[in-house]
DNA sequence: ACCGTGGGGAAACCGT
DNA sequence: AACGGTTTCCCCACGG
């Protein structure tokens, strides 16, 4: 990972406080964890940190952390250690999930914009699939079937993933389902992400799937298998997917 | 007929 | 300036 810039870094801490004093919770600690990090990597930072506390109010020896992989997104976690996951996801978060939600846009936001020298753009389908990990957004996004990377929008809260997803871009309108499955359709002709003939269901190509779950989610021996689109049918190379495709013919 | 969902053309926008 | 990756708008089709 890289830590941002002490400038980014610092902007990103001020606005997210100044988003936690304007909804009065200013007392309720917490840490910023990038979401590429796992939790014990994390936790080597936090101790660094902590064993440094000039860093929290001058942030000059961020520059010391050791740099590997560009961070695109970061996290607001509450200070209640049993609400995070081994692999550094949130559990419950906040008691009120859309204040969380806020805080982590607008840090994220501000990180993005404000520190994106040089740091590829956060695309969408790797925002889905950051999403479908946060236990905060299972009302709006869930995995049918994550070995395969087959995943279904909530027809319910589907407009508040494509809100947020247009909050996290900065985007001038308000981002809607409509739009987001618009860009979901582009990816058919790159490949990136299929559209299963199921209702608000998508699934991602085993390439993506493989650069955006590493061991930890899909096991090194997975083996993703492919919806082939074959006139107006997809087919698919295993069992499971064939009484997959029965049931959504059956569903849709 | 209406609504939700899906498909796609085309132009605009924005960052690299 | 060119390009990639959306974003935005619009129109259409289809099934319930």
């Amino acid at each position: 990972m890289s830590f941002p810039d002490q400038d980014t870094l610092g902007q990103a801490f001020q606005d997210a406080f100044e988003v936690l004093q304007q909804q009065q919770h200013s007392n309720i600690g917490l840490h910023y964890q990038p979401v590429s990090v796992s939790h014990s990597e994390w936790e080597k930072y936090q101790s660094f940190i902590n064993s440094h506390p000039q860093i929290m109010t001058n942030l000059s020896s961020c520059s010391v952390a050791p740099v590997e992989e560009p961070s695109d997104t970061w996290r607001v976690l509450p200070n209640f250690p049993e609400n995070v996951y081994p692999d550094g996801s949130i559990n419950r978060c906040l008691q009120n999930e859309q204040e969380n939600q806020g805080i982590r846009t607008v840090l994220t936001t501000s990180i993005q914009q404000k520190g994106a020298k040089g740091r590829k753009k956060l695309r969408l389908f790797e925002y889905l699939h950051e999403s479908l990990h946060d236990p905060c957004m299972c009302h709006c996004i869930q995995w049918v079937d994550q070995r395969n990377g087959v995943f279904q929008f909530i027809s319910k809260n589907k407009e508040t993933l494509a809100e947020l997803w247009g909050k996290r871009k900065g985007n001038r309108k308000t981002m809607t389902y409509q739009k987001m499955a618009r860009a979901l359709r582009n990816y058919s002709r790159t490949g990136e992400i299929m559209k299963i003939r199921k209702k608000l269901t998508y699934q991602f190509s085993a390439t993506v799937l493989q650069r955006l779950s590493p061991a930890c989610h899909l096991g090194k021996e997975a083996v993703c298998c492919q919806y082939l689109k074959m006139d107006s049918e997809y087919c698919t190379t295993d069992s499971w997917s064939a009484d997959y495709n029965y049931m959504c013919d059956s569903e849709y």
